[in-house]
DNA sequence: CGCGAGCTTGATGCCGATCAATGCATGTGG
DNA sequence: CCACATGCATTGATCGGCATCAAGCTCGCG
């Protein structure tokens, strides 16, 4: 009850000796092999052959790392971390099971930012001059790889949208609208989680500092919109967060 | 010397009769056929065979609109807005000759964004469909629409850093230098620029209102950083400006 | 010439940052 | 097993930057 989700974490990882295909991969549905037919899958099977595990508080990447690879989530969670020159640092995202890494690299061929595991994790690796090969002779393929990389554009216009025009409370409340969401599409309760990140990460993540995310949350719970116990949330009024998401007292 | 770019703004403009290939373009160092080969060139030419004008103040397209090809600017100066259902809107950015728009449609099928012409612009239709059939011939091209697709999102990391961590002066700096960085590669002048937005639309890009923006302004021009008439700017010590954006005062 | 859109500037107030103290959970070594 | 350290979260008090409200101002244009 306790552990609703990612039970990975405090659990001992190993690189498992046997390969796990993307054709019996549980989060085909989430991940690249989405929509693709029997024989597309065999050849991404010969593709995805590493697996790589990353421990809590490791970098999968790094800043200036030359890029080879995505990286599809297979178990854990992660967040990305840009930082300018004087030291600001700004967390880009978190990422969840099926979920992709990398993509930031492809522009220049080093990554642009820092991906850290939030607990322990492991991700599956996708050589990227191999994907582009696959995807020249699969459309679908292809298009699959095209939409993801759209959809990050967007949901990164999301995030622009929420930094640059919500109030705090506004903000934390869209944060766990999206998380509960995404646990959702995964399978897990929409109601219970537990956060694999602090609350600066949040506050990085949602331009605020850890004390205003704490005094949301706080707030959020004397309204009755949740049970919070540090980072095991209830949610027990979604559509209070969503009425304040769209803005109900302006 | 009062137009030192984008010397199309108030020149009527039409379609014209006879098809300017991306062979013979000036933005082909800058755009889409960037370090392709004579033949690809031809390729593109016969895919590239629209152009559109649009203009000031009108939509390129709309959210919802539905998604069939990437435009590239040939001539002008655009928004993109994307807007909450309760009416909050954000300027996602501003986009000049030689870059692309549309990449947003990609994932849905559908844009998610409105693009708005700032001054009479023309741009370059690229159907997406014919992109990808072609992309998957080439995989120079293909490696170049990937490159400006992750080039985007790195984009869009920067200014969620900056959203989320600067203060109202910083952005201000920061917005300036990467427009003069952007017109320098256009071959206009670094230090002088005519603005095509609003204090509005910076602001709302910014994460600012319009009042605060153009106090930033006279600030700067105070500070003898800047010599500001309305939208006429004459930038006097980019340095300046860098120091700023470095966190200087911190 | 006068209107209106956009820009500037001033006065005031509020939201969230900052500073500081305390609480709580986990882990470690005596 | 307890004492203590450490990392994270909560809560309070105060401060400051930016939003808000409110006039004027500038410039292009009918």
């Amino acid at each position: 009850m306790s552990e609703t989700h990612c039970s990975t974490s405090h659990v001992p990882i190993r690189i498992e000796p046997f390969k796990v295909a993307c054709s019996g991969c549980n989060l085909r549905e989430l991940c690249l092999p989405l929509g693709m037919s029997e024989a597309q899958l065999e050849r991404l099977d010969s593709m995805v052959a590493t697996r790589r595990s990353v421990a809590r508080g490791e970098a999968l990447f790094r800043v200036g790392d030359a890029f080879a690879a995505l990286y599809a989530i297979r178990a854990g969670f992660f967040k990305t971390n840009v930082s300018s020159e004087d030291g600001r640092d700004q967390v880009t995202g978190f990422q969840m099971a099926g979920e992709l890494l990398g993509l930031d690299g492809i522009g220049t061929d080093r990554h642009t930012c820092d991906a850290i595991a939030l607990e322990d994790s492991q991700v599956c690796l996708i050589p990227f001059h191999q994907l582009e090969d696959l995807s020249r002779e699969f459309s679908d393929l292809q298009r699959h790889f095209h939409r993801i990389m759209s959809r990050e554009i967007v949901r990164d216009h999301g995030v622009m949208l929420l930094l640059g025009s919500m109030r705090a409370e506004e903000r934390l409340a869209a944060f766990l609208l999206n998380l509960t969401q995404r646990l959702r599409t995964r399978g897990y309760s929409a109601s219970s989680l537990v956060l694999r990140m602090t609350r600066e990460e949040i506050g990085s993540y949602l331009g605020l500092k850890l004390e205003t995310v704490s005094r949301a949350f706080s707030k959020f719970q004397e309204d009755g919109l949740l049970d919070v116990k540090q980072r095991q949330i209830h949610v027990l009024k979604p559509e209070g967060l969503q009425a304040l998401v769209n803005g109900s007292g302006c």
